[in-house]
DNA sequence: AAAAGTGCAGTTGTATACAATTATTTCTGG
DNA sequence: CCAGAAATAATTGTATACAACTGCACTTTT
């Protein structure tokens, strides 16, 4: 009565795959069936229909007759991620500067206000969530169902990594600047401009994590089969 | 005991995903689980399995408790797609440019001498094969694995459009004369030769196609809702 | 003792059974 | 004849049952 029920298999589906993200399974482990469906209180069905959908997503493999095995995101994945998002998040925001509706320029003005007014007030959690909502937008905004789709995936994978940028000191207040680039870009209409704002913000973001080391952003994941 | 008596499951996705790329079924027509069932004589365990990972695809869409309806690949994401792999296959050569191996470029080179013989034989069904897999051994070598992904999705959506312009008089010789360029930067490790050579090479496909009428190209698929 | 074969436990793959939800039809009252 | 409610049918969601396959320990044979 309270909420979404949603779908028991979604249910396994997304908890799985957020914990495969933040590296709650080793890499190489294998997710037996009968334990995570025990662990949930399901049964087989909707665990099985979890797990390949998963195998889609490129986050398990499965061999056949044999079991569930997890991939996961690597480091190396991480930095490739980041090679793909400086293309397409450019093409994004360049499209979006073309043809995005004056609701959604608002929309993205108003979380960014509304960003800095939790920035001042030390809401981080907040922050990290306007974050979201503003590339989710700005998503929407290129009109390209297919490039919404896949950035959305991407930046799913990487919440790893944006945990660990939004705990290094002043790199939020960085983060709304340059988002505030972009959106200014956009208002011009001015898709080189923005797509130039974005590899700028991506780039800085490459930049700090490679100052830190990349293995140092996951929590160590080891290799599972000692 | 013939051959690779591939999963029951994945089978299914496969054949449901082709039938929907090549616009078998019609926009948002129904997919009852118990009719492909029967129609191909299974339960309706694996073919539930297959539905849900076509979702994660985006190829259908699963109302809780509703139903299954086929999204497919719309004209509008087949431009869409194409906007995308300018960027995503740029920078794929552009990085594979940089460190494919020695054995995949002489593989390359191999498919495109061999192209030449069936083109000149007009063995077009060989040449078609061959192209996909130039496409697979450049993705391959980009050394990306999200990249090397997200591209084969793509290329597979274009199913339809590849078999219009394999028939378009003159276009093979042209993409074969375009592929030798790609891989010519390649050897010379020139990724942004590379790059440039990939971006004409979409381009130009881009252009046949607006010559011909993006509508004419997909077998004009109805709504499925009268 | 080494190699090969046998049997058993564990796991996955598929089919079926049942529960829950949604759509459709039929009946009833106005 | 129509609106609405009740019953019925159809469909999806989940659980369970059984078959097939894999891995490993154990036995047997040479």
């Amino acid at each position: 009565m309270s909420e979404a029920n949603y779908l028991l298999g979604q249910k396994i589906f997304q908890k799985i795959r957020q914990d495969i993200i933040i590296g709650r399974y080793s890499r190489n482990e294998e997710l037996k069936e009968l334990l995570i469906a025990s662990e949930m209180g399901v049964s087989r069905t909707p665990v099985r229909e979890a797990l390949r959908q998963l195998e889609r997503e490129g986050l398990v493999a499965i061999i056949p007759n044999k079991g569930t095995y997890v991939v996961g995101i690597t480091t190396q994945d991480m930095r490739d991620i980041y090679d793909i998002r400086v293309a397409l998040e450019g093409l994004c925001v360049r499209q979006a500067a073309d043809i995005a509706t004056a609701g959604q320029i608002e929309a993205l003005e108003e979380i960014l206000y509304l960003a800095e007014y939790h920035l001042k007030k030390g809401h981080k959690k907040q922050v990290v969530e306007l974050s979201g909502k503003f590339h989710e937008i700005l998503y929407e905004a290129s009109g390209n169902r297919m490039l919404k789709r896949v950035l959305q995936n991407y930046y799913l994978y990487l919440d790893q990594v944006r945990m660990f940028l939004f705990n290094v000191p002043g790199k939020i207040r960085e983060v709304i600047g340059e988002h505030w680039q972009i959106l200014e870009a956009i208002k011009e209409r001015n898709g080189e401009k923005a797509e130039h704002a974005v590899s700028m913000h991506i780039a800085n973001v490459i930049k700090l994590i490679d100052s830190y080391g990349w293995e140092n952003i996951t929590g160590g994941q080891n290799d599972g089969q000692n």
